[in-house]
DNA sequence: TGTGCCTGCCC
DNA sequence: ATTCTGC
DNA sequence: GCAGAATGGGCAGGCACA
């Protein structure tokens, strides 16, 4: 890391330059020309701006390195680019390069836009170093607009009343941007003698203002003074019998600032980030290290430290400018009726606890149609910012779908969480997490009665699980929610836990969710589905429903569209009376002699669709997760199509003519694309190829409206890249050449057969009746129960979940080889609870070791080696076929006969037809 | 440095 | 992935 | 028929800890 040293000024020892020093040096970077921040420096590194202001306010000769923004520069050794820091006309951040490092030091700056200042940027740096003036998180200002409407409305009731208005704020900066801000108000701002002279080196850069008078003190009435804070009580002003005087600054938030400054009104106004800015800028940048400087630096640090980025305070310097009396802690909801809250913006009560109402709202009806009209209102009352942040959490998701980012913040992390922010006893804990076997239900009874809540916001809740991502390690990411719960309402927590585990369980998911957005906004709800499915984010979609702009979101290549899906037929019959039952109806290749569909071998690999353009390619799994980076080799010859395209297939392992299984494939699967080494790597081992089946765009025109035979005559005309084949049609006129194909399939060791409606479009998303799928189970094995568990949620009072054994025939002992709850019906369920619960061998709190003596028939699709149980061997897809009344413990499958169907399976490879 | 646990994401 | 259930 | 809920195996990666 960069060194920094600190000794009134940063100081970078190794290139010798100081940071904004208070003391003459011999090379300094002055960030702008605020009076404390320049000094006779010898040779100085400045942006444009601040150099000509700095002449007017310090004359004098030095060496000046005048540097434009944005460029990279070379001063003195060192290698540096100025950026605008949003703080005053001419103010810049440092960025500095060192070798394969980055620093950006930020001087005082501001992310809100101002009306005098250009608009800050920032670049990612490996250490940041930031001023923190308003790093308490009470310094929320409010949005500007209402600011400086209260400015102008104070100005305007003060002159009705015959009166003098006074505005005070520092003569270079904050007076520009109070005069920027009275144009076209109506208002004749009048300017305090040093005010007057920086305005006009302002206007030398080609700034303009609106009209205004330099000070006249015959001339004051129905004028705007406007004077630095050192003019309060002069002379000058004295002479003014009526006058109102308003300090405009960030300091204003604190309720009593009137006072300290001994004025009528304070209006939070400031040149400086506020605490949510300092955090979002924190955020941007992503900086590895954080070094704070001014204010409230060694808080501010902790907080971010309490986030997860490491951070400390460069200075143990005076905290603050002024003297602030302590403002007690905000009372809780606890103790209070609704949380009352002194700060400016903060509403009266918690806006999540609203939200995690509404939820139970919905978790309480179920009716579908209850629910989406309890939602469509919840989302019609909200503000865009909050609709944006809040709709995506109804679909358990704290982020867009499209939005990479994840928390890693699973059932441990959110139970160390609960525990450090409660102290609730492990045993306690236990006896609660089992008494519900449901997360939120947990959360909600521990968390009861042991928090102080206080209201929490929806912006706030966006914030944690920024933060949340952001922390490394769930140690941090502990630390972070623990702080959160213990200011949290219990059904808060509760909901808070139902995001982080993804998954509601109101009876509501996305596809509700778009209703309610349809009937909250009164648009067609196929709308909103489309627009959902191009922008991959559920609260931008809502956030266009409420403009009425859905048509705004449009199909393009490199967004990724939801793939259509097929519904699982078991025989080839029931496929084939899908395509006939319709007769008659709509689709006209039903019934007839002539009938037809397409089969394809049903290839055991990844769903992915790729687009490429002439520039880029991109993958997508079957969530529409990128994952270009997986498959280097097939990014790189796709670049060979002659079109632009967007195809649907499958990516399978695959050697010399040969497809490998899964499981190889999955080798090259969620590997890290930004490794350096990665094509290297993913060449080396399992290879792949991307077999096609589907042809979605073609030179600029979508062909999802177009049918799937002539999207496949146009698929068969595309010519091939390497690595890329494309799935063989076979055309069929009856269930038994279905089954036929079928058989064959198989025997190319495919897992089945796609069986699909020639002339249907694609319909993204769509499990319909146009595409349907033939898988059939590898063998069943008959195996006795060995092991029961509570299930969760509605099954959290019933054993539903078993693990089960075959025999070892050479120790005659029973031998666990998987487990399944899928097949069985509630009533069956309910049954073997019962029968497990009177022939439990031991309790073991949630599981149970039973009596072995109910004999299940298991179906999977595949059985291979495996350290999971204690066979060696574990099931694919394992799912209960029936339960075997008739067979005992002594008649079920054996190991050995278990280990010869993964034998044969490892001893062949699938091929293409 | 190796191992085990947790999480996310494939099926 | 698979399967069952309620609307 | 659809949407929701509850459940399976297994991989890579990242962290914690020995």
């Amino acid at each position: 890391m960069i060194e920094v040293r600190y000794e009134r000024g940063v100081h970078l020892p190794r290139q010798d330059l100081w940071l904004d020093p208070r003391d003459a040096r011999r090379f300094a970077f002055v960030s702008h020309a605020h009076s404390d921040h320049i000094a006779p420096h010898k040779e100085i590194v400045v942006s444009e701006r601040t150099a000509r202001l700095m002449q007017s306010r310090l004359p004098g000769s030095r060496t000046e390195y005048i540097l434009p923004f944005g460029e990279k520069r070379t001063v003195r050794g060192v290698d540096l680019m100025l950026l605008p820091a949003g703080h005053i006309f001419g103010s810049a951040q440092c960025f500095l390069f060192a070798g394969n490092e980055t620093l950006l030091y930020t001087g005082d700056f501001k992310l809100r836009p101002g009306r005098s200042a250009e608009p800050a940027e920032w670049r990612k740096a490996d250490t940041l170093i930031m001023e923190t003036t308003f790093g308490l998180s009470r310094y929320r200002f409010p949005p500007t607009e209402q600011v400086i409407n209260q400015i102008i409305a104070f100005c305007q009731e003060t002159i009705d009343d015959g009166g003098v208005p006074v505005l005070l704020g520092y003569s270079l900066g904050k007076a520009q941007e109070i005069l920027c801000s009275l144009d076209g108000a109506g208002l004749t701002p009048m300017l305090h003698g040093s005010v007057y002279r920086m305005t006009r080196i302002y206007e030398q850069f080609g700034q303009s203002f609106c009209k205004y008078l330099r000070y006249n003190p015959n001339d004051v009435f129905g004028k705007v003074l406007i004077c630095p804070p050192s003019a309060n009580h002069s002379h000058m002003l004295e002479k003014i019998a009526r006058k109102r005087v308003a300090m405009i600054s960030g300091w204003a938030v604190d309720p009593n600032a009137i006072y300290r400054y001994q004025v009528d009104a304070a209006f939070a106004l400031s040149d400086h980030a506020d605490y949510n800015d300092l955090l979002r800028y924190v955020e941007f940048v992503q900086p590895r290290r954080v070094l704070t400087l001014h204010g409230f630096a060694a808080s501010f640090a902790r907080d971010l430290r309490e986030r997860g980025t490491e951070a400390w305070a460069l200075s143990e310097e005076n905290q603050m400018e002024f003297t602030l009396p302590q403002i007690p802690a905000r009372p809780s909801v606890a103790t209070s009726d609704a949380g009352r809250c002194t700060e400016e913006g903060c509403a009266s009560t918690s806006e999540f606890l609203a939200f995690a109402n509404v939820g139970e709202a919905i978790a309480a009806t179920p009716a579908k149609l209850e629910k989406i009209r309890l939602l469509a209102d919840y989302l019609r009352g909200l503000t865009r910012e909050h609709l944006r942040i809040a709709t995506p959490y109804f679909t358990g998701k704290a982020f867009a779908q499209s939005d990479p980012r994840t928390l890693h913040a699973g059932w441990a992390v959110i139970f160390r969480a609960m525990q450090a922010a409660t102290k609730v006893s492990d045993e306690e804990f236990h006896r609660i997490a089992s008494s519900h076997g449901d997360a939120g239900k947990t959360a909600f009874e521990v968390l009861d009665g042991r928090t102080t809540p206080q209201p929490f916001s929806i912006s706030e809740t966006g914030e944690l699980f920024e933060n949340l991502h952001r922390a490394r390690g769930p140690i941090a990411k502990a630390e972070l929610l623990r702080n959160r719960f213990s200011r949290l309402s219990a059904r808060e927590g509760q909901y808070i836990v139902k995001i982080l585990t993804g998954d509601l369980r109101i009876g509501l998911r996305e596809g509700l969710v778009e209703e309610a957005i349809a009937k909250a906004f009164g648009v067609p709800v196929e709308q909103v589905k489309e627009a959902n499915m191009l922008l991959g984010d559920i609260g931008q979609t809502a956030l266009l429903a409420s403009r009425n702009e859905l048509d705004r979101a449009e199909l393009s290549i490199f967004r990724p569209i939801k793939c259509m899906l097929a519904t699982p037929e078991p025989t080839a019959e029931a496929v084939w009376e899908r395509f006939t039952e319709v007769a008659g109806t709509d689709r006209e290749l039903a019934s007839s002699a002539s009938a037809t569909v397409y089969l394809e071998d049903k290839f055991d690999g990844i769903r992915a669709q790729l687009h490429r353009s002439t520039q880029q390619v991109e993958i997508f799994s079957r969530d529409l997760r990128r994952i270009t980076g997986q498959f280097p080799e097939v990014v790189d010859q796709a670049c060979n199509f002659q079109e632009e395209l967007i195809i649907d297939g499958e990516i399978i392992a695959f050697e010399k003519g040969r497809a490998l299984t899964f499981f190889d494939l999955q080798k090259r699967l969620g590997r890290r694309s930004d490794g350096a080494d990665l094509f290297a790597r993913a060449a080396a081992d399992v290879p792949v190829a991307f077999v096609i089946f589907d042809l979605l765009w073609l030179n600029g025109r979508s062909l999802l409206k177009t049918p799937l035979h002539q999207r496949r005559r146009y698929l068969s005309s595309v010519q091939l890249p390497p690595h890329f084949q494309i799935a063989r049609v076979m055309p069929a006129h009856s269930a038994a050449e279905i089954e036929q194909t079928f058989q064959q399939a198989r025997q190319r060791l495919n897992e089945g057969l796609m069986i699909k409606d020639p002339g249907s479009f694609y319909l993204p998303g769509n499990r319909g009746m146009f595409w349907f799928k033939l898988k059939k189970e590898l063998a069943t094995l008959d195996v006795v129960v060995v092991g029961a568990e509570f299930g969760h949620g509605k099954r959290n009072n019933v054993l539903s979940d078993y693990t089960f054994a075959v025999r070892d025939e050479t120790t005659g002992k029973l031998s666990p080889i998987g487990k399944a709850y899928s097949g069985l019906t509630d009533a069956e369920i309910a049954e073997l609870t019962e029968h497990f619960k009177q022939n439990t061998i031991e309790d073991h709190g949630r599981y149970r070791e039973v009596k072995p003596d109910v004999i299940l028939e298991v179906a999977f699709n595949s059985i291979q080696p495996s350290p999971r149980h204690a066979s060696g061997l574990a099931l694919r897809f394992p799912r209960i076929k029936a339960i075997r009344r008739d067979k005992n413990v002594d008649s079920i499958d054996t190991l050995q006969y278990a280990r010869e169907l993964a034998a044969q399976r490892a001893s062949s490879s699938a091929s293409l037809p």
